[in-house]
DNA sequence: AAATCATTCAACCAGTTGGTTGACAGTGTG
DNA sequence: CACACTGTCAACCAACTGGTTGAATGATTT
């Protein structure tokens, strides 16, 4: 599965960050759409929905074909996989119960996970020098 | 589990959409810190660490108890959980293989709806175009 | 060729963001 | 009490956001 990088994740959760962008990837969900069919739904000038389907497709939400002039859009779901296994790494503080599947099912995470209470290099150590 | 209002998953991406308090998310998991501990790993003031820590608040990722005069941040898992919610209604255009796992993993969905391929009611898609 | 359609671009605007600094309010401690 | 410590607040700043309008770019239609 595709570990996101910092800049790709803040992107992503950016887009998304935003209702009516997760209005847009819900339409888009299963099928193609054009910019004004994304538009449609909402109260606002083409050229706004424009801009919010440039940051979907610069965050890698939406892939564009341009047919004539008609610029055709779909859902890349790459970037929301990416997202979803960032939040996984959390499940376990709201699951509990569901341990060994979990292991199982996400298997990228046995090095993350093995530091749950470990404080390790990226933690932030309580050094605080002050007394120096 | 908790189905987010559009509000809330404004703001908890909003929040997610930036890599300082991701990783403070990420330094809070399975333990309490200070607000300055959560500020420390980074090079901006603590007057910019405190905001974030009240924007990650605000989003109900954290919560804050004071004592004395530290004020001690612990995660709250809920709304990571929304958030994760909220993708998983696109997880079947990505995943394909892991269907049945996926199926045992997330047994609370078994009382809504058995399956994750069938879009089912409480399915955020409005208008399903099947010709994907 | 001219008109129309789909979409972007450019300039502009008000509001938000993420950062700074210095002052302030409580809390602990000598 | 006087001082140090933890953290917020207020004012300020540059950069970005989400929106507008009007003009521009290409592609289709007549």
């Amino acid at each position: 599965m595709v570990e996101l990088q910092t800049h790709e994740l803040n992107a992503v959760f950016h887009a998304l960050g935003d209702a009516t962008r997760r209005r847009m990837i819900d339409d888009l969900a299963g099928r193609e759409l054009t910019v004004s069919q994304l538009a449609e739904p909402f109260a606002i000038s083409l050229a706004a929905a424009s801009k919010h389907i440039k940051v979907l497709e610069s965050a890698g939400l939406i892939r564009r074909e341009v047919r004539g002039r008609t610029h055709f859009c779909r859902l890349e779901p790459g970037p929301l996989a990416g997202a979803q296994q960032w939040l996984s790494h959390y499940e376990r503080f709201w699951t509990g119960r569901l341990d060994v599947l979990e292991g199982l099912l996400r298997e990228e995470d046995r090095q993350a996970s093995a530091s749950v209470e470990t404080p390790d290099a990226k933690s932030p150590t309580p050094k605080e020098g002050d007394d120096r």
